[in-house]
DNA sequence: TCCGAAATGCTAACCGTTAGTGTTACGGTC
DNA sequence: GACCGTAACACTAACGGTTAGCATTTCGGA
């Protein structure tokens, strides 16, 4: 439990992001299907297994902080004011992600990412993991008394909006529209709908 | 154009349908990581380089039907009556396909794909091209006024109600609460959503 | 100080996939 | 009915991502 950062973990932290930072560069310099990981490897001065050891495929070196857009998304279920609304916080935090992803720095890294279809395929897989940790966050919300169907089905659409803004030609407003048509089905899922 | 089904169309049909019926059968038997490109070819009597003329990959062999899925979705939107809702439609047209793929035969082959991370992942990015496929079908729509970005958007919560209600415990329900929610969506998405 | 474990390295292979190059069998044409 | 273009298929060899097996170094804690 001692977690001073010891040498140890400041080596592995240093290799690991010494070769996401090699790959990265490379796959923008040369295009990401023309540099082979043993190329990456031999540019991180590192062993092609150490390599693997770090990351756990190719694609992996290129979406190397999906972490941290798990933990932003739960972290907008879990750490909002109690009695706060979901959804308002959901589209908030989509707005920033989107606006994140088409800031024109990030611009040459997506569309490398469009361009190859393992780092597209790869992307949508890492999505439904998003979305099914996003659904147990929702789900775990003692405030919400929407079925375990509908959270599934909730965090899956807010998951597809941030997808679909990305590609949309005014990311911004996108989000906002299709928001409104989730927190239209989000009203339809509550307890006993007839009621109203 | 003259397609009285010669000889030659005949025995490439043949080819290709003993390679995917010797290939599920094998992935069935010994487990599909468990058997390489190599033994399918060997075991259907052709070459390696055949079987690729006839399939993408290695996973394309499981999901030999995926055409029908996207045509099905398609004419549900196409063929359905002039003046005939939208929803109703596919939500009919899902029904049936949850139906069928939750059906006792293929339980051993939705078992098959669960169990592999490659098979799961190639099905993900398929059903993202089915969604593209039905919103292009939804946006021809003449009789539908909503936007581009709203046809794209049902266009994906439907594909997710199909994803979703296969796990769920009952299908059936599954995918009429879920199919509950897209008709709130689709509502709000309906232009001038103030002046109801 | 020393031991165990974690991190890294090297080699060799496995497996899906493709390029390059023939060969055969069929369909349409004269 | 012979002929030619081409589609289907085969064979070989390789490429590139990935992993197993095993040796080596390096650090943390006892």
């Amino acid at each position: 439990m001692t977690e001073p950062t010891g040498r140890r973990e400041r080596k592995k932290a240093a290799t690991r992001q010494k070769i996401a930072d090699t790959a990265l560069r490379l796959f923008l310099e040369r295009g990401y299907e023309a540099v082979g990981i043993r190329d990456v490897a031999a540019e991180a001065d590192v062993a092609v297994t150490t390599l693997f050891a770090h990351f756990a495929s190719k694609e992996a070196l290129v979406f190397e902080r999906d972490d941290d857009f798990e933990q932003r998304l739960t972290r907008a279920v879990t750490d909002r004011p109690p009695r706060e609304p979901l959804l308002p916080a959901l589209r908030l935090e989509i707005h920033a992600l989107v606006r994140h992803c088409t800031a024109d720095g990030a611009a040459p890294i997506w569309r490398m990412i469009e361009e190859s279809p393992a780092l597209r395929e790869y992307e949508e897989s890492m999505r439904l993991r998003h979305a099914n940790t996003l659904a147990t966050a929702i789900a775990a919300d003692p405030g919400l008394p929407q079925s375990p169907t509908a959270c599934r089905t909730i965090a899956r659409f807010v998951i597809d909006a941030y997808s679909l803004a990305r590609e949309a030609t005014d990311p911004g407003s996108a989000v906002d529209e299709i928001f409104e048509m989730i927190e239209a089905a989000w009203e339809a899922a509550s307890p006993s709908p007839r009621a109203r």
